[in-house]
DNA sequence: CGTATTTTTGACTTGACTCAAAGCAGGTGG
DNA sequence: CCACCTGCTTTGAGTCAAGTCAAAAATACG
C-alpha cells in the first residue's frame, strides 16, 4: 500500500514501509518465505479500481497481497450484491474458490497496488510435496473462518454505529500490524462500499460516523480517518461488558453514557 | 440424523436410511473413506441439547457428524451471541480452530445423534503423511467460506421473509442430499434459533414463516415443514435470472465415499 | 473549468423490534 | 388418566432505527 499518510497517490512504484520491509506478520498465518522457496510467484501491479478477477472466471491461482487494499464483492443472480471483505497487505485472494475450477468474488483494488500470484499447477503441487505449506494454507482459511463468523456476529447484534466503530478498529488493528498508524489513516473505500460490506446504507454509514464524531470519539474528514478515543470507541462495540447480563443494544444515548463513563 | 418422518425419537440407537447407507455425498467435501484409512477415529453417541464443546475449551479434534443435527453458536464478552451455523450428517464441526488451540464456539446437539472425533494429533499427522487427505480438508474449509460468504449475501440483501425462504429452501437441500424429503421435514430448532442465525427476533421468524403459509408456498405448524410451491419459495429469494449471463455461484463438492462402519 | 462522483444533511416512511399476552404441546408427578 | 408445569409458538399493538427519497455541498477528474 501507498504511503498512508499521503491524501493522494501519485507515484506508480510501489512503496513498502521498513518495518515491513523484511518478516511480515500475514494476518492470514501464511508463511510467505516458505511459500517463496517453493511456488514461483508472479508479480503483478495494479491501479486503483482494477478488477483482479471476476467471479465464474478460471481460478488461476491464489493471490497474495503485496500492496494496496483490495475488496471482494459477491453477486447474485438477481443483481444483489454485497462487499465480503477489504483486504489489506499479507491476506489471501481467491483462497475461497480451493476445490472449484471458478472464482467465487470479484477482486477489486481501491488503491494501486501489488500483489503476488501463486499459479494454481504449481501450487498444489508445493502442497502436495511440503506438509508444512498445506497446513499454513489450512491455518490461513480457518482464520477467515473465524473473521468472517466475528463479523457475522457483529452484523447480527450491533446497530449502525457500533458497527461503523467495529470496523474502524479493525482497519486501525490492521494497519498497525503493517506498521501503520492505528488511530489515523485513510479510508480507501466509499461510504457505498462500507455500508455494502457492514450491511447498512451508504448514508447510515455517514450519520453513524457524524454521531461518533460528536461524541468525539473520532474525527472524520471524508476519507481521513482519526480515532481520538480509543478505548471509548471500544467500548462502543460492546466488549469489556462490567455487567456481563446486559444486552448492548444502545444507541446514541447509551454510547454517550458509555463515553461519559470514561 | 433420526428418521425425519418420525415425529419423536425414541431409540437411543442411532438410524441411517438406506440410501444413506452406503455412498453419501458429503457437504464438506471430505472423503470420509480416506479418512478412516489414516485416522483412528472415536465414535461419539449424544444426546438432543447436549454440548459438544464450549468456546475457549482445548481443541481436541475436528468432529465429523454422522448423525443428528447441530448449532455452533458464538458469544462475544458482553454476552450478544449468535448461532452461526446448522451442521448435518457428513459436516465438520471445529474447522475454525485449526490454527489455535481452542474451541472457537459452542457446539451444541439439537437431535440425539453421533460425531465421529478425529484425534487432532493423529489427524495432523495424518494430514502430514497424506496429500490427498489435506487437500480435502482444504477443500473443506474453502467450502464452509463459500457458504458462510452466501449467507453473508441474503442477509445484507434480503428482508425477514426472503431470508427465512433461504434457510427453509437451504435445509430442503441438505436434507434432499442425505436422502430425506426436499419438501417435508422436521425443523430441529426452534424459532429463536432460527432468528440468531438469520439475524432476526423470534417473533419476526413466526411472522414470516406465517405469510409464506398465507402464500400458500409452505406449511408451517410447529416444527413440521411443508414447501407446497418450491419453485415460487425459490422465486421469493429473488433468483429470478432473466438474464443468462449469471455467474456461476459454486460447484459441487467432489464426492466422498463414507463407509457405513458397523 | 465544467462534469461526475462522493458525502452530507433533512424530511418522511417502514420493516423489524419490543413489550405483552394468550395458545399449544410435551413431560411430570400425583 | 388427568392436572399442572414449562418451554415454545403465535398474535397484537405500539415504537423506533434504519431505509428511502431528495437535494445541496464538497471534492475529484478529465
Amino acid at each position: 500500500m501507498q504511503a498512508l499518510a499521503q491524501p493522494k497517490v501519485r507515484s506508480s512504484n510501489v512503496q513498502v514501509l521498513p518495518s515491513a520491509q523484511g518478516a511480515v506478520s500475514l494476518r492470514s498465518g501464511f508463511d510467505v518465505a516458505l511459500l517463496l522457496e517453493h511456488v514461483p510467484i508472479i508479480k503483478r501491479h495494479v491501479h486503483a479500481s482494477e478488477v483482479l478477477h471476476r467471479a465464474g472466471e478460471a481460478f488461476g491461482g491464489l493471490l497474495l497481497i503485496h500492496a494496496g487494499c483490495f475488496k471482494t464483492v459477491i453477486t447474485a443472480a438477481d443483481g444483489r450484491e454485497r462487499v465480503t471483505a477489504f483486504r489489506l497487505r499479507g491476506e489471501l485472494l481467491g483462497s475461497e474458490a480451493f476445490g472449484t475450477d471458478f472464482q467465487q468474488c470479484d477482486a477489486i483494488a481501491l488503491d494501486d497496488g501489488e500483489v503476488w500470484e501463486l499459479p494454481r499447477q504449481a501450487m498444489n503441487a508445493a502442497l502436495a510435496r511440503v506438509p508444512a505449506l498445506a497446513e499454513a494454507l489450512t491455518v490461513a482459511l480457518a482464520t477467515e473462518l473465524r473473521q468472517d463468523r466475528a463479523w457475522l456476529l457483529s452484523l447480527g447484534t450491533h446497530n449502525a454505529e457500533q458497527r461503523v466503530a467495529t470496523l474502524l478498529l479493525d482497519l486501525g488493528q490492521r494497519f498497525a500490524a503493517l506498521g501503520f498508524s492505528r488511530t489515523q489513516y485513510l479510508l480507501r473505500m466509499t461510504r457505498a462500499e462500507i455500508g455494502s460490506f457492514l450491511g447498512l446504507q451508504l448514508e447510515t454509514v455517514t450519520r453513524a460516523m457524524t454521531n461518533l464524531a460528536a461524541l468525539g470519539l473520532i474525527c472524520v474528514q471524508r476519507k481521513d480517518i482519526h480515532i481520538l478515543q480509543h478505548a471509548a470507541l471500544v467500548r462502543v462495540t460492546g466488549a469489556a461488558a462490567t455487567n456481563p447480563s446486559c444486552k448492548v443494544k444502545s444507541l446514541s444515548a447509551p454510547v454517550a453514557l458509555l463515553v461519559a463513563a470514561a
